[in-house]
DNA sequence: TCTGGGGTCCTAGGACCC
DNA sequence: TCTGGGGTCCTAGGACCC
């Protein structure tokens, strides 16, 4: 059998990218997107690195160079970002077996393509999804997933291509390339390696394997193997089913009373339970979490769960137990900050197990999965909360921040972009 | 004043079983 | 005082990813 190549393809700063592509002018000058509340700063492009802007910045602390003109900002906008994903990935796709493996990035197979054409072959992806989609991407080669990442990661100063294959001896290159800067290798991992002297990607490839194994687990024995150009990780063309479903957001301000508390978990359920359904899944247990700001003195974080009966993907049925369980987790004394919800214990939806000491009445599941089926219509027609559960809330005034929000161009007929010619 | 969200996997430890 | 071996399942916490 032919040894395995993978390509790691990326886009270029995603999100600051998608942003500018219904705003040319964007390219050129610094833009930063911020995370959900306008909290931090969670990508830059390329001017906006220049400028000295970290990436996890709070966003508070680089607002003057806003206010002065210096810097553009965005608050993040996911439903942009998805549909050029997906639409970056169908292109990806008429190139092979591919692996989506986030928002921005996919593992492509290049086993069906000969090796002296690599290099050409990942000029025309690049070429391809700017065309197609207008973002541009990135492309890493090598014999295993992790050195096609790591190729990847070189890619951005070699002029968006990298091939590792290419290379003969690559022991030079990983002795350049920090441990941490590998895949898998976090700053835990990162600090136990350096203080045994294993500072560098070529140093963990030739650590000891027991040594390893003993301190990284079976993970980092794999990442070294890995290095190594042994393939332990293969292309996973079908993503295993969802373990669980989470819709958490930071409050836009504090909020202390137990009813806009139930508010905020209400829209979350809310909305999980519209993912849950889009995925075709039901849950079997429903977990609350609060906390208050990480960043000020006493935090206090608390969680609750509930087990169902049996699974659902009815907003009601899910919504009582996170009511309850907020109320319990309410505390007077506390500020709070932050909340979610948890949806776990997912299944197919049409593989429900009954239970046997819940009353079956197939009319009224009938009527409970029409009813969503007609809600979720309704507010993917108009938009997300168009209609809602009073319990939900009208002002919302806990709701996060998004001041800079750009439009949804490419999935609302009203926010589409407007050429002056 | 203002500091993100959504996932996965592994491991260790406890409960429980025969 | 001495007190087996092996397995499963569950959970909490840690680490990692983007």
């Amino acid at each position: 059998m032919k040894a395995p190549v993978f390509a790691l393809v990326d886009c270029q700063s995603f999100y600051c990218s998608c942003e500018s592509v219904f705003e040319p002018r964007l390219w050129k000058i610094p833009l930063v997107v911020l995370s959900n509340n306008d909290g931090n700063v969670v990508a830059l492009n390329e001017p906006a690195k220049l400028l000295g802007v970290p990436r996890g910045e709070a966003f508070f602390k680089v607002r003057h160079l806003v206010d002065a003109g210096k810097l553009i900002a965005r608050s993040s906008n996911y439903t942009l970002y998805g549909d050029l994903s997906a639409r970056t990935m169908a292109t990806l796709g008429c190139f092979g077996s591919t692996e989506t493996y986030s928002i921005d990035e996919a593992f492509l197979d290049m086993g069906h393509v000969p090796s002296k054409e690599y290099n050409s072959f990942a000029e025309e992806i690049r070429r391809t999804i700017q065309q197609h989609v207008g973002l541009p991407v990135r492309v890493g080669i090598g014999s295993t997933k992790t050195l096609a990442k790591l190729a990847n990661h070189l890619a951005k100063k070699h002029a968006g291509v990298y091939d590792f294959t290419a290379i003969g001896d690559i022991e030079p290159i990983l002795a350049t390339i920090p441990a941490t800067a590998v895949w898998g290798i976090g700053s835990q991992s990162g600090k136990a390696l350096a203080a045994n002297g294993i500072d560098t990607a070529l140093q963990l490839r030739n650590a000891d394997r027991f040594w390893i194994r003993k301190r990284l687990g079976v993970v980092g024995l794999r990442t070294v193997l890995e290095l190594q150009g042994i393939s332990c990780l293969p292309l996973e063309q079908c993503p295993p089913a969802r373990r669980s479903i989470c819709v958490s957001r930071s409050f836009g301000k504090p909020v202390r009373s137990v009813t806009e508390l139930k508010e905020a978990v209400a829209t979350f359920t809310a909305q999980a339970a519209h993912k849950l359904r889009k995925n075709g899944l039901a849950a079997g247990a429903v977990t609350v979490f609060v906390s208050s700001s990480r960043y000020k003195d006493n935090y206090f974080s608390n969680s609750a769960s509930f087990q169902l009966l049996s699974e659902t993907a009815h907003t009601p049925k899910l919504l009582a137990p996170a009511l309850m369980l907020t109320e319990r987790l309410w505390q007077g004394d506390i500020t709070f900050a932050k909340a979610g919800v948890i949806l776990t214990g997912l299944t197919e939806s049409e593989s429900i197990q009954l239970n046997l000491f819940e009353p079956y009445k197939s009319w009224s599941d009938l009527q409970e999965r029409q009813l969503m089926e007609t809600v979720d219509a309704v507010n993917t027609r108009y938009s997300q909360g168009a209609l809602r559960l009073g319990a939900m809330g009208i002002d919302q005034p806990w709701k996060t921040r998004a001041q800079f929000l750009s439009p949804r161009y490419t999935t609302r007929w009203t926010e589409l972009a407007i050429v002056k010619a």
